[in-house]
DNA sequence: GTCTATATGCGGATAGAC
DNA sequence: GTCTATCCGCATATAGAC
């Protein structure tokens, strides 16, 4: 009874995403993610068709992850409370785990997008703005924050903010938004 | 006379940032920078020691780039228009030129970030948002402005938005922004 | 279900000839 | 100053044995 390792593509994808953490590397290798799972890479073949059948699949894994943390911190009574708490969480995040956090977001993003996980980290970003401006299903006050919160934490990792540091530039940024969103003038100001 | 070529650092940065944005690639292949400089690429080494110091210098020219159209969209006596107007330049150099932004911003950033096209396109930034809360050297300011913009270039090159579009995020972002640097209270404000 | 062996391709970098 | 030739390493993916 030679070669009876059995895996699972649940087990591939949790070894997947512990290399991208712990190498701190964006690219996935089947040679080495294969390793790590004591066996050669053409045995991965049985589970994922190709490489980026793997990434997909890891990169909804990591949205997943997103989504626990979010849930948690976004357990808040006060819409304020919540959009702060959800927003330093999503920070933690990106900064406690900035490889996989890059991963998702590195190209695929596009083919996350249709998952479960990934409408339901929306939903959350979507409905705790949407609380603060008091307009339902408000896609503008999401995606401002959104935008604001991904390019904080790459410019941070970057190291984009030099010597001087951030310099309270995030709690601003939240605090012009928090204001804001509620008391706009009208849907389509135009620049 | 054979092997009288004379290439010259310029060239080969100027030849490999066309290559970049040419291919939508965000790595460079010293063979291909090569060959579309007609010569092969041992060749190379004659001007920059390793690969990563051809890099730094294709960062240092996409960072020349971006302030040569900030400069030109920052001529605004108004200081609103003025933010607005780099604001759209901003996002309009990391569109039409994504793959150029994305080399720079995905890990080149740090290195670039002494150079003396860093230190100016910053300055850009720093003045106008400074111009906007009327206080001096506003870094907060300028940090909050920066990760806005960048995040929204990013997500909305990464489709991130997905099929509902940004729908007014960029303009309701930027809007609560000038509201919010000139009206803060304290300077410090924790979260 | 996993293996070995292999096809095929890419890349950076160096030594030494011209 | 550029070349050829080469070393060495990485990768995805497939065929067919066990």
């Amino acid at each position: 009874m030679a070669y009876t390792k059995q895996l699972s593509p649940s087990e591939i994808v949790k070894v997947a995403m512990e290399m991208v953490e712990r190498e701190d590397t964006e690219g996935i290798s089947l040679r080495a993610v294969a390793s790590a799972l004591g066996v050669k890479a053409p045995s991965l073949y049985r589970y994922f068709s190709t490489k980026n059948a793997l990434e997909m699949a890891v990169a909804e894994g990591v949205l997943r992850s997103m989504y626990t943390e979010l849930v948690c911190a976004g357990a808040q009574p006060d819409p304020e409370t919540r959009f702060k708490e959800m927003a330093v969480a999503y920070l933690r995040f990106a900064r406690t785990r900035y490889a996989l956090y890059s991963f998702l977001m590195q190209g695929r993003l596009h083919g996350a997008y249709g998952s479960q996980a990934g409408k339901e980290v929306w939903n959350l970003l979507l409905e705790s703005a949407s609380q603060i401006s008091g307009r339902p299903d408000d896609t503008s006050a999401a995606v401002a924050t959104w935008s604001f919160l991904h390019g904080y934490a790459t410019l941070e990792h970057a190291g984009g903010f030099g010597k001087s540091g951030p310099h309270g530039g995030l709690e601003l940024g939240l605090r012009a938004f928090l204001d804001g969103f509620a008391n706009r003038q009208s849907d389509n100001a135009k620049l």
